[in-house]
DNA sequence: ATATCTGCAAAGACTTTGCAACCGC
DNA sequence: GCGGTTGCAAAGTCTTTGCAGATAT
């Protein structure tokens, strides 16, 4: 997280912006998280310790961090954006369970490696990939699987 | 598509719901549509022959066409929301060109395959995923790549 | 006849932008 | 001191909702 930060403003230096207290704070705070925050989650986080840093600055610092290479940000399908940490080394994909919503990573090169050829047929120069599987996760499954009680997990809805 | 319209109506009358003109005019650009329209992309087709069809009801319709099983409805990390049809036997994924924003469609078995195995290692049950290829395709790759003309492609934005 | 629909306008959720005061460098 | 920054409020998207008049069954 040293690094994260150091790489931060390094980041800003070299863009000729400034290191403020905000995004240092924002920063900190984005990069204390384990994983996925919206910028409303992360205004939270900031906001309960140091109120003086409004939404919007949240937003222009997660941008930041996007420009700067630190951060990705995901779109589940649910309204909102969510944030993470990008300096992990290897790139991941994510299983969303869609009981809990908790959010599991993976990785698998074979994957990657089908991606490629298929991409290359096709004719096409890949540049990222997002793949999401959507399940229920082993503690929500068991609720709904076995459970007579709670049948659910089929709703109409 | 005869079919299609069919299968809407009959999901209409099961559901106690009522079979209108708009419904049925919306329903009928749906299926004529090659492939993943927008809510206002819709309504445009719809509106330009028929004029007295409110946007808001296209949305309400595609909500309909989702929930009788007609109708997918995808977030490729835009804003909006793309709607494709759903009675496409086999699942499929997409490759979306970031420069002209072309969609193509592909599906791979092994792939598939994969993602069940890891699925099963990591407990989950999985219900549907989400797999999204980002790249120039063809055209833009050599539009981008070759010219000196058009360096692009990697504006600062 | 009546419960469902439609379209308009308004509201909502999330994100971006305009602007005057503010603050790193 | 200058130019980037902040926070507020306002505007912008996309989508949903409230409501009175219209319509399918």
């Amino acid at each position: 997280m040293r690094d994260k930060l150091l790489q931060f403003r390094r980041y800003l230096n070299r863009a000729g912006l400034k290191a403020t207290r905000q995004r240092e704070l924002i920063a900190r705070a984005f990069f204390a998280t384990t994983a996925h925050v919206s910028a409303e989650g992360l205004y939270r986080r900031v906001g309960g310790r140091h109120p003086r840093i409004g939404l919007v600055t949240v937003y222009r610092t997660l941008k930041l961090l996007k420009n700067a290479g630190l951060a990705h940000e995901r779109q589940f399908g649910e309204g909102r954006a969510l944030f993470e940490h990008a300096s992990s080394e290897h790139h991941h994909d994510h299983i969303i369970c869609t009981e809990c919503g908790k959010i599991t990573e993976f990785e698998n090169y074979e994957i990657e490696a089908l991606q490629e050829q298929i991409v290359r047929r096709l004719g096409f120069l890949i540049q990222y990939h997002k793949l999401e599987l959507y399940g229920l996760c082993r503690d929500c499954s068991v609720g709904a699987g076995r459970g007579p009680g709670t049948v659910s997990a089929m709703g109409s809805r």
